[in-house]
DNA sequence: ATTATTATTGAGAATCTATTGCAATAATAA
DNA sequence: TTATTATTGCAATAGATTCTCAATAATAAT
């Protein structure tokens, strides 16, 4: 059962309605496994003619949350992103400095800091976020620098 | 020289003026080593009956930043939050998502993902940002529950 | 198929919060 | 003491999100 399967499914279990619009959103927003923002949407809907209010992608997000299919992403930039769920294991977060894309990776080793953090504590840790910043391998050609591997020359950004 | 005195300094030297508005509020800021954001430390103020423009506050904290003793630190909550930098090292940051408090932490686990992602990619990475996220004691006790150990009952915040 | 019920839509108003413009005030220099 | 101009607090703005409401349309009932 694909995303949008699910979601036409929960529609229906929640007495709710199948309407074009709510196709309409679900489709875009499906067709890429990227981030999406509420702006971004709107005007991307609209630049396909077939335009759809700004207060019905906002009604349908939390259909999407609840359904399973999307979470939030808090960014830098003051206003909410979304990423998908289904399918999307847990991940983190590279971001460029240099041209601002952000690459998804994998990793485990977080888990050893969760677990090692709990017992410390006495906590219970439910999650984590880690964003790592930096170059990417265009950014760095664009400069002329090679990647430096030391981590003498490491600046914290936060 | 302490913060507050960084603080005057940088004043004066910048041909700004002294106030004691903005004495109070950075007497405030520096009287703990806690993160801060606007609102709380406005109403924290107000509490104390020596109210401060939420505007002044805004004004005051480029100042800050600018002379050194804070940087921002963007949470997964919507706002701005601020840490103090002046005799405090890089650390990471777990959120507790029953009271909110932000506890802060060392590791250098981290700097190994650093490593493995910039060999994998080619990348440059300089920097990282880790929060986890979960209950502390406190509100583990409140809710009656035992601190979980095991990590398959474990929900991804992000 | 027709009708009734009521969820949904779009447009704009309202809200909420972070930040800024402005006239009055006050810190420093002359 | 006066002049200069940075600073202040209030009110206004800006941007994201939510709400209102009349019109529409999806589903259920007949």
């Amino acid at each position: 059962m694909n995303e949008i399967e699910v979601f036409r499914k929960y529609v229906k279990e929640s007495g709710l309605r199948n309407t074009p619009e709510r196709e309409v959103i679900i489709e875009e927003i499906f067709l890429t496994h990227d981030h999406f923002d509420v702006d971004t949407l709107y005007l991307c809907l609209k630049n396909k003619k077939c335009s759809i209010s700004k207060a019905s992608i906002y009604r349908t997000i939390p259909l999407l949350i609840e359904s399973g299919l999307i979470k939030e992403v808090f960014f830098e930039d003051g206003h909410m992103h979304y990423e998908h769920v289904l399918g999307h294991e847990h991940h983190c977060h590279f971001r460029c400095l240099g041209c601002g894309r952000i690459i998804e990776f994998k990793q485990d080793e977080v888990m050893d800091i969760e677990k090692k953090f709990s017992r410390s504590h006495g906590f219970e840790v439910t999650g984590h976020k880690l964003e790592l910043f930096g170059y990417c391998r265009e950014c760095l050609k664009k400069q002329g620098k090679d990647r430096k591997i030391s981590t003498t020359d490491r600046v914290d950004i936060d």
